[in-house]
RNA sequence: UGGGGCGUAGGUCAAUUGGCAGACCGCCUGACUGUUAAUCAGGAAGUUGCAGGUUCGAGUCCUGCCGCCCCAGCCA
């Protein structure tokens, strides 16, 4: 026999009539006594493979009945389209071959289990269906992210993972680091960002990010993946026009090009359709009476609980700003607002079904003394910024950006109950394995 | 770190007042020439999270411990 023409399942109609052979691993066996069917996934698709008794060798026929769930097989056999099967296409076998035998004890079946067991099974869990589709979506909002940054003439760039402490104070990772103490696993690559801004106009960084802090809701990771665009140049407003431009490309893209994962996973496609600009623009102030009209107890000064972003979100069918919070509620590095010198310019963009905080951003303090007051307000160790106040001292800027939660984007747009699902291996307060 | 909940077969769960530990799915054996989480018949499968206590008798009641889930806080 001639070597053989292996094909990808996505690409089997373009093989329709020709002899291929098709690479995978076996999700479902059925078999009526003399007709038996082998369905197998390859991650670009499923593909039933027909077997008739009569119509393969000895061989053949008593290698089916060996198969196993999940065992990895090589198909040979006419590629023909047919209406019976799922897809339109099926494949008449003539040959198996075993590749990998997979023991009879593959945790996980077609049918109901625990998200705990399935988490111990990640490795496994990541095989099924719904998860191959989520996979595809974060791939897809992935590329978006670099696609929407490199045709609007950002350069991205990568920043440190270990870093001296610097940045947000609470909750950090720290290991050893020779003879200079103790690292810290990056909080956030902004105040790099910012130096870069300096140096490249618009930047973009894309990395994981690490919280110490001991979360257990189904918002938070401890370590997850987030993208910091800095802007030489822009305001607020200006931040705040590039959010919504960016947040709803990533939804858009997703309706464009992963519409069939989407339907895949049961997304309901109508609150995305809305996801359009311009967003909601609410001042602090302002959402602080709509939220105690609706019967919240927090108070001016106080940062928004969840239950207010909710109260908030409820009035909208697109995400909102919530623009310009008290000074004392936001990080050290954010800009006094001239307008009104107890708030801050800055932004978080709730996003709509309950979803919450996808991204916080602001205006950053370009005043030299007005930032030097504000570390020493806020008992940081001046020292340790001397490098980023130096940003302050050659050539001050005005500048923003914002940081964007990527797991928590691709669970607003996938529509999942719980982050986890939003990233390949999680990791939280109680998962280090897989 | 608070508040609430749950640990029973490989999985999902049931078990009345304290009274023989069960169902379904999966798995194994057999039947079936178009199945779609196939169907039908039969079978195997348990240290009831751990340690102690009360009782003639504990999955069930009591004490302690362990583990996890949900909500809040922290934030993206």
């Amino acid at each position: 026999m001639s070597s053989p023409t292996f094909a990808r399942i996505d690409e089997l109609k373009s093989h329709a009539g020709q002899t291929v052979t098709v690479r995978g691993w076996v999700t479902h066996l059925r078999s009526s006594g003399k007709v038996a069917f082998v369905v197998l996934r390859d991650g670009s698709g499923s593909l039933q493979a027909v077997l008739v008794k009569n119509q393969v060798s000895p061989e053949t026929w008593t290698l089916f009945s060996e198969l196993t769930q999940e065992s990895s097989i090589a198909v040979t056999g006419e590629v023909r389209l047919d209406d019976r099967a799922p897809g339109g296409v099926e494949m008449g076998a003539k040959e198996l071959e075993l590749i990998g035998r997979s023991p009879l004890d593959y945790p996980i079946q077609p049918k109901e289990h625990g998200i705990d067991f399935l988490m111990d099974n990640r490795h496994f869990w990541l095989r099924s269906p719904r998860q191959v589709a989520i996979m595809r979506i974060r791939n897809e909002i992935e590329q978006a992210i670099h696609d929407f940054f490199y045709e609007r003439g950002f350069i991205r760039v990568d920043t440190p993972i270990l870093t001296a402490a610097i940045g947000e104070r609470s909750g950090l990772f720290s290991t050893e680091y020779f003879d200079e103490g103790n690292a810290y696993l990056a909080q956030t690559g902004q105040l790099y960002g910012e130096a870069a801004a300096a140096a490249l106009g618009k930047i973009y960084t894309f990395g994981p990010t690490f919280r110490a802090e001991k979360s257990k809701t189904r918002r938070h990771l401890t370590e997850f993946w987030m993208i910091e665009p800095e802007v030489a140049f822009n305001d607020s407003a200006a931040n705040m026009r590039l959010q919504e431009d960016f947040v709803s490309y990533l939804v858009q893209r997703c309706l464009e090009r992963r519409r069939a994962e989407l339907l895949e996973i049961g997304r309901a496609l109508a609150p995305p359709e809305r996801e359009k600009p311009p967003f909601h623009r609410l001042d602090y102030t302002d959402a602080i009476t709509l939220i105690q009209k609706k019967g919240s107890e927090t108070k001016w000064g106080d940062d928004l609980g969840a239950e207010d972003e909710s109260l908030i979100v409820a009035d909208y069918d697109r995400p909102v700003f919530v623009m310009n919070y008290p000074k004392e509620a936001k990080a050290f590095y954010m800009k006094e607002n001239p307008a009104d010198p107890r708030t801050v310019l800055c932004d978080d963009l709730l996003a709509t079904e309950g979803y919450g905080e996808i991204i916080g951003g602001s205006q950053r303090e370009d005043d030299y003394d007005k930032l030097v007051a504000r570390i020493k307000h806020e008992g940081l160790p001046i020292e340790a910024y001397d490098w980023y106040l130096d940003l302050r001292r050659y050539g001050t800027f005005v500048h923003a950006g914002f940081g964007l939660g990527l797991e928590r984007t691709v669970a607003w747009i996938c529509g999942l109950q719980h982050i986890r699902e939003a990233i390949p291996f999680a990791r939280m307060m109680h998962r280090l394995r897989p």
